[in-house]
DNA sequence: GCGTAATATCTCGCGGGCCGATATATATCA
DNA sequence: TGATATATATCGGCCCGCGAGATATTACGC
C-alpha cells in the first residue's frame, strides 16, 4: 500500500519482526505463517527490503549466529520501525474500512439491455 | 496490501469508484477527499492504472460526456472489480489487525554498547 | 482584455522495487 | 547418492508510480 507508506512486503517484514528478532530465513516462514501461507515472500525481495529497512533506521542487525552449523544472521524492529508499523497498519485498516463502507452503496452495472439490476448487493 | 495484490493508488482507484462512476479528475478529488488529503493521485499513475484495470475488467468505460464544454470521461466498477475490491480490503484489514496485535509484544531494544541484550524480551 | 488558476484529458521517460534465476554451503533423510 | 530443507547473497528484467510536459476550456481577479 501505500503512498508513500510501504509496499505489502515490506510491510509483513515489519509485522514478522514486531514481537521478536528473526533472522531472514525465519522471517520468510514467518510471513507466510501469518498470512496463512498466501505470501511466499522471495529472498530478493527480502535482503533489498532489509537493507532499504535499515538505511532508514527502521531494522537493525542483532547480531550474528551460528545454530546447526548454519550462519544465522539476525534483525530486530527499531522504536522507530514499531512506530512506522502501527501508523502503516492504521492507515490500512482506515483505508479498508472506507472501502468497504463504500461498497456498501455498489450496484452492479446495468447490462447491455434494458434488463437490470436489482440484484447488487441487497 | 498488495503481493500480488493491488497497490495503493490502484486500491483508491477502485475505492473512489465504489459509490457511484466517475471521470479522471474526479477520481483524483474523490481520493484525496477520502484520504483526507493524505494522498495526491496523479494523473500519469491514473491513466495508466485505469487501463491496466480496464483491461483485468476490473473497471469499464461509462461513456463520455460534454458538461460545461470539458469532456469527460466516466469510468465505473465492475461487478469483477466490486468482488477484487472487497477481497482487497478484507485482506488488508486482517493484516492490519495481524500486525497491530503483534506490536503490542514489541519491547523497545536495548540500546547501545557493550551492554548485552538481556532485556530484549523476558 | 489579460494572466492565473482550476478543470480535464493524455503521453513519455526515469527510477524504484518485486521477482525469477542463479550461486554457495551445510544438515537431514531416503 | 540424491533430494529436500535451511540459510545467505547477487543480478537483471519488468512492472508501475511519478514527474514533467502538452493541450484545451472555463472562471475569476485585476
Amino acid at each position: 500500500m501505500i503512498i508513500r507508506g510501504k509496499t505489502e512486503p515490506v510491510f509483513l517484514i515489519l509485522t514478522a519482526l514486531a514481537d521478536e528478532p528473526r533472522h531472514g530465513y525465519g522471517i520468510i516462514q514467518e510471513v507466510r505463517r501469518v498470512t496463512d501461507g498466501r505470501v511466499d515472500l522471495r529472498v530478493g525481495t527480502l535482503y533489498g527490503a532489509l537493507d532499504r529497512l535499515a538505511a532508514e533506521g527502521l531494522v537493525e542487525k542483532h547480531g550474528d549466529a551460528v545454530e546447526s552449523g548454519r550462519l544465522r544472521r539476525y534483525f530486530r524492529l527499531t522504536e522507530t520501525g514499531a512506530q512506522a508499523l502501527a501508523a502503516e497498519a492504521s492507515r490500512m485498516a482506515a483505508d479498508a474500512a472506507v472501502a468497504m463502507e463504500r461498497l456498501k452503496k455498489f450496484t452492479a452495472p446495468a447490462r447491455s439491455a434494458g434488463l437490470d439490476i436489482a440484484g447488487g448487493l441487497a
